[in-house]
DNA sequence: CTGAAAGCGCTAACAT
DNA sequence: ATGTTAGCGCTTTCAG
């Protein structure tokens, strides 16, 4: 707590060995005596020396980090992020590489500095998934010299390598799922406006389309994946003329909301009204009825994005500039026939 | 994305100055002309040069950033993580420090490595969220010479600074609250064993002796904070010979599981059951009734600990050992009179 | 106001 | 198997 940190030096000195014997011990090279080893260890384990990373990162031009840019850890709308993380951190661990998680807020000046401090040499790679755009960060990101991905990115289609989720294909299988059971009043709840949410929009426009359903604007409501602005689209839907007989919504929240909603004014799920999400968080299978949903691979994209760029900053081919992954229909018990 | 980046010595040499003149220029320092820094901004501009931190960090001794350990950031039980995390964030934010998150997935190893890295100059100073108290993690963070604070923290009564919330008067307050709407059998529903769980469950008792209530240990049920454990809690507790007319839970989403496995059964909350939580997350108030719960100050606790963690750095003063913050009582529609 | 020298703690590349 | 030499890119200290 008050005594400066040891040096590798003092420790050279204590053992009494040059200062390249304990940085070969310390980094696992063969090539020393055991003997030496041995000793050289129990210094360090005494004095409990910790090697200093800057010293490390500057003499060796790489820090082993990848740094993750994301816009907020707690607001409801990134809670899918949480799993994102976690398949990240784990791949990470797996490499002996850390993670570094920045936040934004969501603000323009944050995300520039955030995604400089991590060119500036704290990180070999970033990660960045945010939903926002930003031409600022944008440009940073193409000139600066460590790899990037973006993951499951928003508004505009960049140069960047990008690893997304097959938005399009959610957005179909949600829709044929309802058709199949027999809707024709099928309400879409968007969410903020994003490449994510066009190509779902695109992939039920499609599959009503192709079905000879004409597609009533009336029934597309935007909403921004929060709980609440579920609630207030289906307070919305359900005061139209000619209801809606299910709801497909682009996140598992919205759906809690459109649940939320049907429950105050007495309509019964999945009898009176069948409703679809989209995420397929933990939560999804908690509430009563069991929510059907779209799953996202969200463990598997933080896990392919580490992977792949830890395989970038080794130098190795750069894959495909763009990665989709699967998305999934999970079908639970808020979907039932239309009577 | 390839060419290699600039260096101080290069933006000096293409400036017609010395380092120490663009060092000063960058650091805001005055005492520089403004036609050389005009010049030196420019070259800048136009290179894109970003100064390396590890170089900045190792030559200066500080890194202006503070590290925090936690669990996870996805899992139901470490949902008001979130909050915490926000208030840090924007303190560090207001300081021009950077806030560098690490997570264990509550595993021993991972506790230890990442508190070593933090230690290892990654950061000047360590916050520490987590539930488990592992010895091993706990002996490094006292023989750090940076400065740790322990936040809301689990089991053992270190020696380490730290910042807790009142759970105390916590456990208190909701006993209290369902007491003076006429309940008698009012079960309690724990988290996972630690310093939390215990001093709200000794608030709990300490308001039902004085109101002259026999504490019923069969109305004592063990959960984990997650939704699920909290419905299989009420489930238990439904088929009681005697079943509770209010129950406290200690987190929202065991609340939650609690209202979902009333409302299988049929029972109205809050008129045949009344439900209190802790936390106060933000989906208390999107629940229908809305949840009435205690209030962790989550976002000032992860504020304080930055500013206090941040003095620390300077050297101030350091305060009290163990700091405490207020909880409240927020009545909402889950509870009302005892029939 | 600006510059030169020294060194932060470590590793890479070469000796021995 | 171990040691020596040279920096990594920046800041600190002290001179001009």
């Amino acid at each position: 707590m008050t005594r400066p940190a040891m040096t590798l030096s003092e420790i050279a000195r204590i053992a009494g060995v040059s200062k390249m014997t304990v940085s070969n011990v310390i980094n696992g090279k063969k090539g020393v005596a055991e003997e030496t080893r041995q000793r050289i260890m129990e210094v360090i384990q005494e004095t409990g020396y910790i090697a200093n990373r800057s010293a490390r990162n500057l003499a060796s031009g790489r820090t082993r980090t990848i740094g993750l840019v994301v816009p907020k850890l707690n607001s409801n709308y990134t809670l899918y992020i949480g799993e994102i993380l976690r398949g990240a951190g784990d791949a990470a661990d797996q490499h002996h590489w850390d993670l570094l998680v920045c936040t934004t807020s969501d603000d323009e000046e944050r995300e520039f500095r955030r995604i400089q401090s991590l060119a500036s040499g704290l990180a070999d790679g970033i990660l960045v998934l945010l939903p926002r755009a930003e031409q600022s960060y944008l440009s940073l990101l193409q000139e600066t010299h460590i790899p990037v991905i973006t993951l499951d990115h928003g508004l505009i289609e960049t140069p960047l390598p990008s690893i997304d989720v097959d938005n399009h294909t959610g957005g179909r299988l949600a829709t044929q799922h309802l058709l199949d059971l027999g809707h024709r009043r099928i309400a879409f709840i968007g969410g903020t406006y994003s490449r994510a949410h066009l190509e779902r929009l695109d992939g039920y426009q499609e599959v009503l389309k192709e079905n000879g359903i004409p597609v009533d604007s009336e029934l597309i409501v935007q909403g921004d994946y929060s709980q609440p602005s579920g609630f207030k689209a289906a307070e919305h839907l359900f005061n139209l003329h000619d209801p809606p007989t299910a709801i497909f919504a682009l996140s598992d929240a919205m759906a809690f909301g459109v649940m939320e909603s049907a429950g105050r004014r007495g309509l019964r799920i999945p009898d009176d009204l069948s409703v679809v999400g989209f995420d397929d968080i933990p939560m999804a299978g908690w509430v009563h009825p069991q929510l059907t949903t779209i799953r996202q691979p969200l463990y598997q994209l933080g896990e392919t994005a580490i992977n792949l760029i830890i395989a970038m900053t080794d130098g190795d081919v750069l894959p495909g500039q763009r990665m989709l992954l699967p998305v999934e229909l999970v079908v639970r018990g808020s979907t039932t026939k239309a009577r």
